[in-house]
DNA sequence: CACAATAAATTACGTTACGTATCGTAATGA
DNA sequence: TCATTACGATACGTAACGTAATTTATTGTG
């Protein structure tokens, strides 16, 4: 184990290693997509990847934030920005969105999110990564929407976004409906109906 | 310890105690209110209720089940029927629903629904209670909301009341806006623009 | 009034995972 | 070479899990 890291710390001694951050991620990633959320133990990250314990409490505090970690490495949406309506981009967005959140790993971001603690720094770090980044893309086609005079300003924006994102975040985890492609256009639906001039 | 249970029961043997039942019921809550869903544990009701853990475990298959039945132990909200247009009456209830929400007891119950197994019984019986109640009285109010002529019908009832339910448990889980009264009427506001003449 | 049946309390047990401490080894800069 | 830092291995004490064994209490039945 070893590997040149960050080339330009000139710290002193023994450099942490990136290859056993990484694979400690990866065993994280695989336990979380094979038992899910509530079952990913440190002792089996540590396990599975070889990496000790110890160096495993050196990078994350706990086996949430290790979690969380492992659910970020990879971006988790792609954000396509296509040509469109305002209607048609946030649609085909939601539809993304909806995918998403129908795999496994959709789930267990979802339920990381539901189960950490809000108010921690790295919780927070999380749900500006996975949620807001949707988010804040729904609040600029909404935002150029209104510019091109296709709908008029919403009341509130914060609002609406939540009208918009909250409930597929909501059926995944509550599951008391189906989450599929016609919720997506449904959603975005009314919400525009909301808006039409 | 005693107490008759359910007078018309004719087995044979020693009676289920509903007082220790009660007793479990009553420490698992003082326990979430104090120190929250996550560190809920068997051995503290125990210890607290003086029920043992045999007793506990025969009434409650894990932590989870029995913070949700504590938490189910008396109606959530009022579900207050006032009169009014869809619009008003929408809003006095939501308004409730985030004053609820907004305090520890409204907290931990999101938080053991999103926690929790969504395929378990336990938890669909917990849902029905929680959230279906105002779901479904939502879904009156828009009905005769429509049959009064004050708007039309919307495009997928379902998905409407995922858009004013949902950024409730959003906000509150997620963390990442203020859940008050102006949000309150913010959501109705908006849901019944979508569904305006 | 025994007696069978059922449940409760008590106690103990084996297991898992936690998070930390210690120690020897490996890798880097001074 | 030496100080420094991180790593792996190991061990530890603690917490809580869920279950089993035993005794005691409370009921219906013969």
């Amino acid at each position: 184990m070893s590997q040149a890291n960050n080339p330009d710390d000139k710290r002193r001694g023994r450099p942490p290693s990136s290859e056993a951050r990484e694979r400690a991620l990866r065993a994280a990633y695989d336990l979380l997509m094979r038992d899910g959320f509530g079952r990913l133990t440190i002792e089996a990250v540590a396990a599975l990847s070889g990496v000790s314990k110890p160096t495993i409490y050196r990078n994350w505090s706990n086996a949430q934030e290790l979690a969380m970690a492992a659910l970020v490495a990879s971006p988790l949406t792609d954000e396509p920005n296509v040509a469109g309506t305002g209607h048609q981009r946030m649609t085909v967005q939601l539809r993304g969105l909806v995918a998403v959140f129908a795999t496994t790993r959709g789930r267990q971001v979802a339920l990381a999110l539901a189960a950490a603690d809000p108010e921690s720094e790295f919780t927070k770090a999380f749900r500006n990564r996975v949620i807001l980044t949707s988010r804040e893309a729904g609040r600029d086609m909404v935002t150029e929407a209104v510019a091109a005079g296709e709908i008029v300003s919403p009341p509130d924006m914060e609002v609406l976004l939540d009208m918009v994102y909250g409930p597929v975040f909501v059926r995944l985890l509550v599951g008391h409906c189906r989450l599929d492609q016609g919720f997506a256009d449904a959603v975005v639906s009314t919400a525009f109906l909301a808006l039409a001039k």
